[in-house]
DNA sequence: ATAGAATAGTTCAATAGTTGAACTATATCA
DNA sequence: TGATATAGTTCAACTATTGAACTATTCTAT
């Protein structure tokens, strides 16, 4: 993943330490402006994503149907990786979407240890919907970028990710 | 805020709808990435920053911890509109600071419906060491970044939070 | 083959955050 | 002045999370 632009910056040779001494002294700004507007975009984007939400699904609830979507079947412990949270944790918000008949329990018949969540059909129906709306909602947002600047963004914001992801870590809880 | 890169996209006199047009069909496919990217961003550097953090301070009371040291004071209201919560919410956080000796409750002498929310000496400190740690933690991966990148990232980034934050619209909660 | 370790998941008690309604107190405005 | 709006709190109900203890399986190393 190159940067796109092709206006040279020092360009002195020294292109590498260049940027490394330019980032040094830059980074408490970037670090404030980074988690000051993270932090807006998580908390509106939240909210009205909450909004869009039937009102007895909580955003954790609609973020666990949306991840079992996008891969067909998850484990308990796979999501826990994922959400970075204990399995204690999944373990009740999996029982209260079952409770609500939008998730599927399915044993796995060679390992008896382990158990596949699946969407339910009104898990599934609901799910699409939800999908369906928030798309709508971000299509709202996105016509006030070029596509350029869009995809410059989102690949940083995927290597950030992938950065992240790698560090595998604290990653944040396990028992 | 204009886009940096120079390299002529499609430069047939209609740019502005040719952007519109390939936006509107990639659509789906830049907002699954967004999501996708941004759920595992947040997840990884909140689990990060929980491990930084004193064990009985929690995220939400960190930030709003951090939030008051940036503005030097807040109201609950204020709080209540950042983050998108209802202001019982907010009671109940800063009560629980106010417990730990973070915070002081500050009345306001000309109105006296309003409160004014200032960290005291330890919360100061607590709040300060916390903001070192972090941007240590940052460092660590904004040295994968070149400066270029990083500063596209936030600017967008910027734009994003500045477009949601002005569709005052919803907003999460009230009352 | 089997004992010990590892893995997958659950249960439970404690705590934090959130909502929404009802409430108090104060200020504004018409 | 009386109605309305605003700032904040309290309360009950609920969800999410943690961490420890637990069951049931599977793996592995001798």
């Amino acid at each position: 993943m190159e940067t796109i632009s092709n206006k040279p910056m020092d360009d002195i040779e020294g292109k590498e330490k260049a940027n490394t001494v330019m980032e040094e002294k830059m980074l408490p700004e970037i670090t404030a402006r980074y988690e000051t507007a993270m932090f807006t975009v998580n908390r509106k984007l939240n909210a009205m994503i909450r909004e869009l939400t039937p009102g007895d699904l909580t955003a954790e609830q609609l973020s666990t149907l949306r991840y079992i979507r996008s891969k067909g079947s998850a484990t308990s412990s796979e999501l826990a990786d994922i959400f970075c949270v204990g399995r204690s944790s999944i373990t009740a918000i999996i029982t209260r979407l079952s409770a609500k008949n939008l998730i599927i329990r399915r044993l796995d018949e060679k390992d008896r240890r382990v158990i596949y969540l699946e969407l339910s059909e009104e898990g599934t129906r609901l799910t699409d919907e939800m999908e369906t709306r928030i798309l709508h909602l971000f299509s709202k947002y996105l016509v006030d970028f070029d596509s350029e600047e869009a995809m410059l963004f989102i690949n940083v914001l995927e290597k950030l990710a992938k950065v992240l992801a790698e560090t595998a870590d604290g990653s944040g809880n396990q028992q």
